[in-house]
DNA sequence: GTGAAAGCGCTAACAA
DNA sequence: TTGTTAGCGCTTTCAC
């Protein structure tokens, strides 16, 4: 079938190692040879078996990319910004879709099921700190969003706390005073939520207001659907806010589409921000207004820790805790009342 | 570092056969030697190499998804049913992103680079069906979408001409008759457009209705942004319609856009239709009425297809062609006019 | 400039 | 039940 390194070195007339020294362009080989070993290269259609070489040089070439879920959108956009940011560095991509089960995670941390890949980013959801303190694993990790205290891993994030507080206080500066927090999940481990909560609040009580519990509404994912329901229970339950700070984008989508259903008015009666900078966001009726994270650099820089480790294992760099640039972008959802 | 083989049966007294069996789980060995061996793997966190394994068995246990895009919905959402399924059959994916380059699409169909996979699923976008018709592939290949008329590859789409044929007569039944299309790309090879293209006239003439190519409204590429420019078009053109058939949804939902900041009322003034059934056209305002393919059979079908090449590589089965199921699901976008 | 051959880590055919 | 060993296809050291 698909011919072998030995088998267009036996056409073309030489040894393998010629034949190999063409394929890769090093080492020096004759011209006249190198005519007569391209000729038989062609000739039989030869494919490198990457799993050969995988081997003889002790890499795959290979990342991991680990995250939630791959059809939401804020994941779909970052796993194509690292799929392309490591085409570029010529590694190709595996993914994996843990939706938040944690054994999945854990899996993958540990490397159970082999070593496939150089490095892992990855994108944990139900694995809480003390756990991603991970200790038997033998290729270099790379977290997005969670911290990893006493870990070995590098992580990459936006402050979350930071971000929150500025979506909150455009809110505060527009004169809103009833301000929803549609997103906490007190029943998982992750640390996003928490982070977020903790910047709402802040803002909060920096304009001296007290937070209140029955505006903070949870949720058991990260949907649209999620995000419909919370607006939903705020609106029943009579808490009247006058917006909604939404922890991811699609929440804010979701609670958008119920104050449309109810004919609420945004922004005149209430206010939406969210927070992943989704592109839905944009053509949403209004646009909504949102917490930018810098995807490009994100994978930039994960891909970046993953080379350094990767290449130079030797060097004892300690874990690198990265903080990715973000911006607040007004949109419609969020106008000025008046 | 990382242990081989030969370290735990040099550790547990026995021989890497042995080990080899207590790894896989097959063959016999004796219980207490089972246990002994366990043991030593467990100290020396072992791990199996990938690579080794690979080589051995002359396959990789990969299969490559190619697609355009990430990022969008549609092939998010495609991309995680793929993925999905294919954790389920114990395959791991590699992700490409074509970016509609059609040099890409070759390097991937051709092989070029090496044999990494053990079949290729892509969605060919530049290529048109006679280059797809390729020859000197060594590994089973599925076509999302496209005709490959003379070619070697299973193919699984929906019935693009059937389904945009009923998202038209939808639109007539409503007593629409200025229906616009928005998607046309008479620049590219690729059929999935010109198919639509076909049902939406097909639909119109079958109401007695010539097609007027000033309703039709070529896009380059299929993001909300193209939906939103092609939209402005068509208002600013005077071309007056009442009802639009986008191509994709993320057209649609441009276009929803740009007629809710014209102040075009949906649906009264201006009914749409979209195309894919992505989850974001559910949550606009108003919700989208959207043709929706079953994406999880194609993900399913399409690895089917992979499965029974990859292990009955002899069976000389002709290429399948594979129809997928989809419906029409009418929302708010699309109501009656009366 | 080129050939011969070792060896990457694993599985399985062959032996015992 | 278990040990020995060939060999998957490639790269590269060593020798010429």
């Amino acid at each position: 079938m698909s011919s072998r390194l030995k088998d267009v070195a036996a056409l073309a007339g030489v040894s393998t190692r010629t034949v190999s020294n063409v394929v890769s362009g090093s080492g020096s080989v004759a011209e006249e040879t190198r005519a007569r070993v391209q000729a038989a290269l062609d000739e039989l259609g030869y494919r490198p078996n990457v799993a050969a070489r995988n081997l003889r040089a002790g890499r795959t070439g290979l990342i991991g990319l680990a995250i939630p879920e791959l059809y939401s959108p804020y994941f779909g956009e970052l796993a194509s910004q690292i799929v392309h940011a490591a085409q570029e560095r010529s590694w190709t991509v595996v993914i994996d879709q843990t939706f938040g089960d944690p054994d999945a995670e854990r899996r993958l941390l540990d490397g159970t099921g082999g070593r496939l890949v150089d490095g892992l980013i990855i994108s944990p959801w139900a694995l809480g700190p003390e756990e991603l303190t991970n200790t038997s694993r033998d290729v270099p990790v790379v977290l997005l969003g969670e911290r990893q205290p006493h870990g070995l891993a590098d992580r990459v994030a936006v402050d979350n706390v930071l971000a929150a507080e500025e979506a909150t206080s455009h809110l505060l500066a527009s004169g809103r005073r009833r301000i929803a927090a549609i997103g906490p999940q007190p029943h998982l481990r992750n640390e996003t939520a928490r982070q977020r909560l903790e910047g709402y609040r802040n803002a909060l009580r920096g304009a001296g207001l007290q937070p209140d519990r029955a505006l903070e509404q949870a949720v058991t994912t990260l949907h649209r659907k999620d995000g419909a329901e919370a607006m939903t229970a705020l609106l029943d339950a009579g808490t009247r806010p006058d917006a909604v700070f939404a922890f991811t984008d699609e929440l804010a989508l979701g609670a958008l589409h119920v104050a449309h259903q109810r004919g609420v008015s945004v922004p005149r009666e209430l206010a939406v921000v969210g927070f992943d900078g989704i592109e839905d966001g944009q053509y949403a009726n209004p646009p909504l207004t949102t917490v930018v994270p810098d995807k490009r650099q994100i994978a930039e820089r994960a891909l970046q820790c993953l080379a350094d480790r990767i290449y130079s294992p030797a060097s004892a760099v300690p874990p690198l805790d990265i903080v990715i640039p973000h911006h607040l972008e007004v949109r419609g959802s969020s106008a000025q009342a008046d």
